[in-house]
DNA sequence: CTGTTTGGATACCATTTGGTTTCACATTAA
DNA sequence: TTAATGTGAAACCAAATGGTATCCAAACAG
């Protein structure tokens, strides 16, 4: 759906959820942890999970009375797909260069 | 202080402003042209060509009285530098974007 | 010169966003 | 059972955001 591109790249809009993202990157973790490493409080990292879970960058799972928080690589595939529109223009152009090139060489 | 990583992403947040970023990637455009392509007013579209400048990922210049918006590759690449931090599953896919951006710099 | 076209700037508005405080609920520990 | 821990949810707030209407300036056409 297009709106997961759009949630997607609104969750990765703001600073502190990129940085929360990096934080999950390289280990899963609590909010309780998250909160620890910011000077927020832990209603506002919650938030934050909350657009990263909108966005599908994030899948959380409960586990007694904690629910840890892991980052999803497969969320982050529709901003790639809508950047590799880029690389297919950038390609096409170069292309483009390429065959002129040849076509002068000829 | 905005880091130039922070207005990229702020930039590409938004469905309108990608939706023009897309549409300069085809085609330079001043911002009559592309006011005619939304549904909404000059100033708005204005707004958003701001936004993605102060971004980085288009440029202005001044020709007569109108103004020619032009795609800047180049902005893309702190977008891609995170991405590629902040994932290494995704390392392949993301240096073949970089790398047709940084060979149309050229 | 006189309009007309193209674009920027400002003031204003409603909604969203990022944060807080507070309270409630469930699970673990004593 | 009682207390402490980990979390979720709601109400509230200031600031940012995305839009409008309006006015103003510069460049082109007659």
């Amino acid at each position: 759906m297009h709106t997961q591109t759009q949630n997607a790249f609104r969750a990765l809009a703001d600073p502190t959820r990129r940085d929360i993202v990096q934080m999950l990157a390289s280990q899963d973790m609590t909010i309780g942890q998250l909160t620890d490493r910011f000077d927020m409080t832990r209603a506002a990292v919650k938030k934050h999970l909350t657009v990263l879970s909108d966005g599908g960058l994030i899948t959380v799972e409960a586990r007694g009375r904690e629910r840890v928080n892991r980052i999803d690589p497969q969320g982050m595939a529709p901003v790639l797909d809508w950047l590799r529109y880029f690389n297919q223009f950038w390609d096409d152009r170069l292309n483009s260069l390429k065959e002129a090139i040849e076509r002068k060489d000829k």
